[in-house]
DNA sequence: GTCGCTATTGTGGAATACCGCAAGATCGCC
DNA sequence: GGCGATCTTGCGGTATTCCACAATAGCGAC
């Protein structure tokens, strides 16, 4: 499953068949789905690839099954598919960070078009998540002293203030200095700075 | 014209006037516009606020009122109104930008609340692009050496390699250094590069 | 208890950064 | 030619960082 695939939620068998031929012809992997339910309880954060999701079916929404998503911190893109929607439901579908509200009927093209565009979204965003994960991942390994080393370190002190105001000695500040450039992987504060604030 | 307002562009007089109305009662500035070449010619990019553009009107429409004001690179948010509206129009709208889309009949509340969300979130960008702004402003200052100078501090390396790497004497580098601290109003490399990084 | 991790401190020295002062050279502008 | 901005360099000295080596102490796990 580390293939980036289009995950097909509709209710109607005919459609499913007729979207997966679809995609298949134009060399996009699908998943199919046959009800929102059946897809939040498969689902995995870590799934690339994109959702076409129909809004009206039996049973959970398209709609709800959004909600869902979007509580459980779903990153995929999510392309809504319906032939009864109007614009204000298009409008708050948007605005809560869907990527796209197409209705039916649609041109073919065009679905597997938005298809590609919402897969290459996804996989920036998988990459950026990525990097924010490494570092992340190398923050977890930091002991609790060092990670206020380390801010205070951010704040552009220098380590005689830092060990100061922890009431430490400077050689132990030095010690944890080092230990942080080491666990984050950088040389110089200056990329720890750059590292960290690239974060946000 | 430092004051927030929202900006309503109607060809229709009665409906500007009916909305002029409306936003007084709440408390909400506005600036009226009998159609979109008027805004145009008189808009500038340092409006705060945010407009209220009709779609269908005699002359530009909203739809390409708002183009225009893209390739202009306008910041305020813009909300659509319409009475003949679509879903793929909104989408679009929205892609590209638009705040939001509302269809006519609107209820009264909702566009005011709306229109007050545009204007707090357009008093958030404002705030974001002064900072960006003054940064911006102090890097202008830099001469191009003092530029490259920081460019290679910003990469971590020490003095000497960057006097290596630009063929001048460390003493030079330490200059150029101090005067870069200067000018950028930071204290430390640390600092420069967090300030120059939430640039992006 | 022993082992491993963490926090702590010290010594001593080499490498760098930072600062004030002074000054030569180039270049464009009036 | 004179002026101002910029780039350049050196001297001498202080402050800070960085590193290797060494060592003590608390704490939780097995």
């Amino acid at each position: 499953m580390t293939q980036a695939c289009a995950h097909i939620i509709d209710d109607d068998e005919a459609i499913r068949d007729a979207l997966q031929w679809l995609f298949k012809t134009r060399g996009v992997a699908t998943r199919l789905w046959p009800s929102a339910e059946a897809f939040l309880e498969a689902w995995q954060a870590d799934w690339p690839g994109c959702i076409v999701l129909d809004i009206r079916m039996d049973g959970m929404s398209g709609l709800e099954c959004f909600e869902a998503l979007l509580a459980r911190g779903n990153r995929l893109p999510v392309i809504f598919v319906t032939g009864h929607g109007d614009v204000p439901m298009a409008v708050a579908a948007l605005k809560k960070g869907a990527y796209h509200f197409i209705e039916k009927p649609f041109n073919d093209n065009d679905l597997v078009d938005l298809v590609e565009q919402a897969i290459a979204h996804d996989d920036e965003n998988r990459q950026a998540a990525a990097d924010r994960g490494t570092v992340e991942a190398r923050l977890a390994t930091l002991t609790a002293r060092e990670r206020e080393v380390m801010d205070l370190i951010l704040e552009g002190k220098f380590n005689k203030v830092i060990a100061d105001e922890l009431a430490i000695s400077m050689r132990t500040v030095e010690a944890h200095r080092s230990r942080v450039f080491d666990k984050m992987k950088v040389r110089s504060a200056v990329e720890l700075a750059q590292m960290l604030t690239a974060l946000r």
